[in-house]
DNA sequence: AAACATCCTGACCAAATGGTCAAGCATTTG
DNA sequence: CAAATGCTTGACCATTTGGTCAGGATGTTT
């Protein structure tokens, strides 16, 4: 029954609002180059915005290492202010408050996630998709580790500011693709297993490589996961995968 | 490298040094019914210990609600007393400060994790094996879904506190089972897949309903995940992964 | 130059943090 | 009874927390 005397659970309205205004465009405001040009810019330093965004990118990738370790009230924006090699009062200047900046990073997460395998139909041959699902969930992983662990550290701590993006947005994501998955046991192109589940399975064998870096790392004794790795992992996983699924593996043309 | 300003990597010495006082052993201190009957007890409100034991059950519980909520540094010792309907103070009295508590509740974790599949060897079937691996799991991060969350965090967190045990006794643990994996796929049992990723494919896989739970719950708008609901996705675990590695299902007698 | 706009940041604040301590309470033992 | 031991807890402390604000710096536009 929620936290005890600690509580999140803010107002929706803001995550929610932005996350349906930037449906289907795939990128957050932040990841925009140069928004607009800047306009109605009539003076100031650094008028035309680079000095804005140049700050802004930096606290961003620090408050998303920060928060993905220590999570939301772990971090300290004096934390994340240290990681960004300013004083915290200038990254209050650019993010308002904490809560703001632990929000926007959530949102740009979603957006690369909402990127991904978008557009699928019955046609196409369950194989290549499924690769296609696990190779590009592990490249995301591998590309935005904070991120993802940002993203798990909320799903952790029970989605309170993720909440409605999972009873929403990613549900119809799910099943949209569960639907297809379906379809295709049901022309006898794979097993008949949840195709729920099996998202399940391929999400949280692909996050692992992410959110337990650490875990990996320590029991092979290597320093770090190379791009090899990655890609030997990627194989196993859809070699795994697709045979416990009786699909055949791609290239053999349907 | 580690966190700015914050930073934790305590005592090694301490974890380190009760886990390896435990092993083998397989329960940690904080599970033995009524120790030794306190020997000792000269006088004292309630000389035989009943009240530390009640007390310290109900910190413990609560402490490890708190702690997998939100981490380490995000949980306080103020919301844990609250959460077990005791003063800080009292909790303090017991614990003696955050850290020791928070030691205290991972220990407990390895220890049960160390408990299982602690005996297995070449001469058994796979199936089974992989089977009860994976069941056995599932019952652990079904029994203790704190606890699990717990480790989760602090795995995301970079493991300040568990390094030791990652790269000491679990990894033992994973390499010892990974060389019987392998003595299997030479003997044509199964197909000779990585048995370390292997190994990390069953722990993410049955992991996830623990950790991910607000995910799973949001994303199939159940309200909880049920005993049914765990033994359908145990069998849809061990369908999917044993067929993927090559095994035969269990039943079918070697 | 004046007006304007953006950027920068130290000083400051109330609240919460982990932790200490002393004083009191309860009970068993001598 | 008194001593000893364990339990309970409010008061207190230094530090850190998220956040505000005023004042200044730096530049552009008119």
């Amino acid at each position: 029954m929620s936290g005890p005397h600690l509580q999140e659970t803010p107002g929706w309205g803001t995550l929610f609002a932005l996350l349906k205004h930037n449906k289907g465009r795939g990128l957050s405001m932040s990841e925009l180059p140069a928004i607009e040009k800047r306009n109605r810019s009539r003076g100031g330093a650094d008028a035309n915005g680079a000095t804005r965004e140049r700050n802004e990118r930096e606290i961003l990738a620090a408050a998303e290492r920060v928060f993905a370790q220590y999570g939301y009230r772990g971090a300290s924006v004096q934390a994340i202010a240290e990681a960004a090699g300013l004083p915290k009062s200038n990254v209050l200047y650019y993010m308002g408050n904490k809560r703001g900046l632990y929000v926007r990073l959530l949102e740009r997460m979603m957006a690369r996630w909402n990127a991904l395998l978008d557009d699928i139909s019955v046609e196409d041959a369950p194989a290549e998709v499924l690769e296609a699902f696990i190779r590009s969930k592990m490249q995301l992983s591998r590309r935005h580790p904070e991120g993802s662990r940002l993203f798990a550290a909320e799903i952790l701590g029970g989605a309170p500011f993720l909440q409605g993006y999972l009873r929403g947005e990613l549900r119809e994501w799910v099943h949209a693709r569960a639907k297809i998955f379906e379809q295709w046991a049901e022309r006898g192109l794979m097993d008949p297993v949840d195709p729920v589940w099996l998202i399940f399975l391929i999400w949280s064998a692909t996050q692992h490589y992410a959110d337990f870096e650490a875990q990996v790392l320590g029991i092979t004794g290597k320093a770090e996961i190379s791009d090899a790795d990655v890609e030997r992992i990627t194989r196993f996983l859809t070699q795994v995968i697709l045979k416990g699924c009786g699909v055949r593996p791609p290239g053999g043309g349907g």
